[in-house]
DNA sequence: TTGTAGGCGTTATCAC
DNA sequence: GTGATAACGCCTACAA
């Protein structure tokens, strides 16, 4: 590899005078500079970096800590973090807890037991070590679905933001806003004309969960809708789930005109429990879903449905980092960025 | 930071000793050892992995520089190499090109413009560079579709590997078996009773449609089965020409009995346009996909499909790196990893 | 305006 | 077995 030295060789100079161009001091005569430049085109120089951050001991690289890459989140978040990052010429260095796997892997169905057991924060450790011996100056750490996971990570000394996902008190988080969202689908439901709306939930010891039911109950109060407990029903925000429940919806002595799920995916199983019960959608009950993962498109019909803003939030957490490493911390700790709506056909107006 | 040196101190031996207790050179006694153990412990020291690189001038990160992470390939590609990578203690540094942005953003239809014109091959550079100075011992490059990309890299002097995309003659490629994946799909068909098989292909300048192709037209071939031309129609992937061309094969004075689509996006369109013309799948028509998307499971019927071996790509090709770089190269340059079979719900026996 | 030299945290080569 | 010390490539005083 050619060094600084081979530079200043050819260029006739110092290497102090190569190392005062390349980081644009501008005590060089431009001359100088210019001879410099040609110097580092012809062999072609790529600073090293390593030997940079060694001696003003601060390097370029943001660690991310993603618990699962393949999560369908996890993608766009990571996209917003390297569009920051390249636009200041940091680098992205990679982790992945492959936590769906380790779940599989040693069966309990929740993190809570993989939590307990010590084997998910063994994993955290050991990759919070790697990144820590490549020097990152920040790390994100990017859930896989949104939870509180305060006491996983160790205490660090570089900046640490929580991207899709909440930390301890105090901690700089950023998240879309579950409430907003979920208010979206409620207030839009009851605007085409829908009051009797039940709710396909995930399960209560979720945070989305709680958020988005709490929006569900405060947006019928708020327009004065009567909230029927058998209305709500709870779901692991998977198909099968869904789909009996759904069955049970149907069944009531009063069933609901619109189902709002709080996944696309357990809306698939809404639209399908209705389809083999002779209901068509939109036509005899309206579904509203949420998250907008891609095949939502391609339903039958396409579902209207909220829209996570997932590039935004690693975006914003991405500038998050810099703004801290910069000093210029405005502590705006908790950070929401709301949803959109995505209106297709599965919403009838009544 | 708490360096060698404050170990050294710790457990009142020098560096070079403390040095080699943690390289794991034996010519140290097992009681100093104990003690530089204990001092590391106590003083929760991490390696400086920069200063060894700078020291030892190479590097334990390997750069993965992916076309577009959003694609649905790309996570599970890159869960591979992680997965490799960990189990080794590299790292890996991600750059994201961000190509299906660019593509959009430039408006060209397809990546050739974007080559021709340059912005392409910047953007590249560019993202090698960041690559580069962070001296990556060898760079894998993830392809947003498989094609072939050779001369869009510079020459680099690190072993370079090119995953789910193809590169010239020589170079170390990593992809599926288009054509046995194909065969998979068309034989099964076969083997359920089907002689009249259709096909929506995707466009002709494409690597994976023109492999797919001569795969359905020589696995016909093989099972005596004449080859209709006004059964293969061509798409772009995506839904809305499939629909049409679907539209197409169902008015054919002689239909198919089932339908092959070189991609589930275009299957589903192909589903769409069969029930919207009264055609029950798989009873009436039966329809196979390819790729299995996530969403594939959820379709009304499951739709049968071929798996991508993505996962084992992104492996193979982390594995291919660190065979390479241990000197074990045995030159195999073109690998190809089998697909697997999905059989669900939307081919019927006849 | 430019050159020189010390040191960042390691490893490796010698002595001892 | 262990300890001193010279690099690795770069930045930054400080000297010229």
């Amino acid at each position: 590899m050619v060094t600084i030295r081979d530079v200043a060789r050819l260029a006739g100079v110092s290497v102090g005078t190569v190392s005062n161009v390349l980081n644009k001091s501008n005590k060089v005569k431009p001359e100088t500079a210019k001879r410099v430049m040609e110097a580092v085109k012809e062999l072609n120089y790529v600073p090293n970096t390593i030997a940079k951050s060694l001696k003003t001991n601060k390097s370029n690289v943001v660690g991310v800590l993603v618990e699962d890459i393949c999560a369908f989140s996890s993608s766009t978040i990571i996209d917003g973090i390297c569009a920051e990052c390249d636009s200041r010429e940091y680098v992205v260095n990679l982790a992945n807890l492959r936590i769906n796997t380790m779940v599989n892997h040693f069966s309990p169905k929740t993190y809570q037991t993989l939590v307990e057991n010590g084997h998910f924060k063994n994993a955290v450790n050991s990759s919070i070590n790697a990144l820590l011996s490549a020097r990152i100056c920040a790390l994100i750490y990017i859930g896989a679905h949104p939870r509180d996971i305060s006491g996983i990570l160790p205490k660090l000394n570089i900046p640490v933001i929580y991207a899709y996902c909440y930390g301890k008190n105090g901690d700089c988080c950023v998240n879309y806003d579950d409430f907003q969202g979920a208010k979206l689908a409620v207030e839009y439901l009851i605007k085409q004309g829908h009051t009797k709306i039940a709710l396909i939930s995930g399960p209560l010891d979720s945070v989305p969960a709680q958020k988005r039911l709490k929006s569900y109950k405060e947006t019928l109060k708020e327009y004065n809708i009567p909230i029927y407990e058998e209305y709500i029903r709870y779901g692991d925000w998977g198909y099968d789930y869904a789909y009996r429940e759904c069955i049970n919806l149907i069944n009531l002595p009063n069933p609901p005109s619109a189902i709002f799920s709080m996944s696309d995916v357990m809306a698939y199983g809404v639209i399908k429990a209705l389809n083999d019960n002779g209901k068509k959608v939109p036509q005899d009950v309206s579904v509203h879903g949420f998250d907008n993962i891609e095949s939502s498109w391609y339903m039958n019909p396409p579902l209207t449905t909220v829209k996570l803003p997932l590039w935004e939030v690693g975006n914003t957490a991405a500038k998050k980092v810099f703004e801290i490493l910069e000093n210029q911390g405005q502590n705006q700790k908790d950070i929401l960025i709301p949803c959109t709506h995505i209106i297709r056909n599965s919403v009838n107006k009544i």
